[in-house]
DNA sequence: CGGCATCCGCTAAGATACTG
DNA sequence: CAGTATCTTAGCGGATGCCG
């Protein structure tokens, strides 16, 4: 549970995830597939999710460069985890406006 | 999706919302309940549950003061994704050390 | 008992510019 | 293409002290 807490922690790590349980993206797919993500901050996600073995990196020494990224088995098993938010999220009959 | 990222931003909000699964609780019940968490921090993601219609807040007008929080319909909805994480938490079989 | 006020550190994230 | 470097902002959370 902390586990998950301090893995996902800021509101786009999810949303990266999310994106990856789609299948195996390029640093560039991810941007498009994430609009308004700054390079800066998708490249610190994703150094974090390596460290913790929900990602592996993939880079292939080609002319231009190609590098993937791919969920591991543990970070395909955060799938249910976000279907469950998800579910939540659109279940809210009326938004209450906060702050 | 994007609203239960606003709403349970932090390492706290999540540990509090698990807490309150389990039935009403008073201020002080939440801190026994929450070892290390400051009062300072417990107020402020107790105000922006009660902002966002996940928490009632109830202030009996005794001596001493008793308030008791209660999670909404809303709120509970909130037990199967924590218990989504929860369950992806416990499942790691060996814990990556990283950053 | 159940807070609030204030100060402060840490980190996620944005903006901008540059590189192998 | 896939980043890195630098600077800045904003918000969570801890610490301390006071109050009705």
């Amino acid at each position: 549970m902390a586990r998950f807490l301090v893995l996902l922690e800021g509101p786009w790590a999810t949303l990266i995830v999310r994106e990856l349980l789609h299948g195996p993206h390029r640093f560039t797919e991810l941007r498009e597939a994430l609009p308004r993500i700054s390079p800066h901050t998708l490249t610190s996600r994703l150094r974090r999710f390596e460290a913790h073995g929900l990602v592996v990196r993939t880079a292939y020494p080609e002319i231009p460069p190609r590098v993937e990224y791919r969920l591991t088995p543990l970070g395909e098993r955060l799938g249910p985890v976000l279907q469950a938010m998800s579910d939540w999220a659109t279940s809210i009959p009326d938004p209450v406006r906060g702050r």
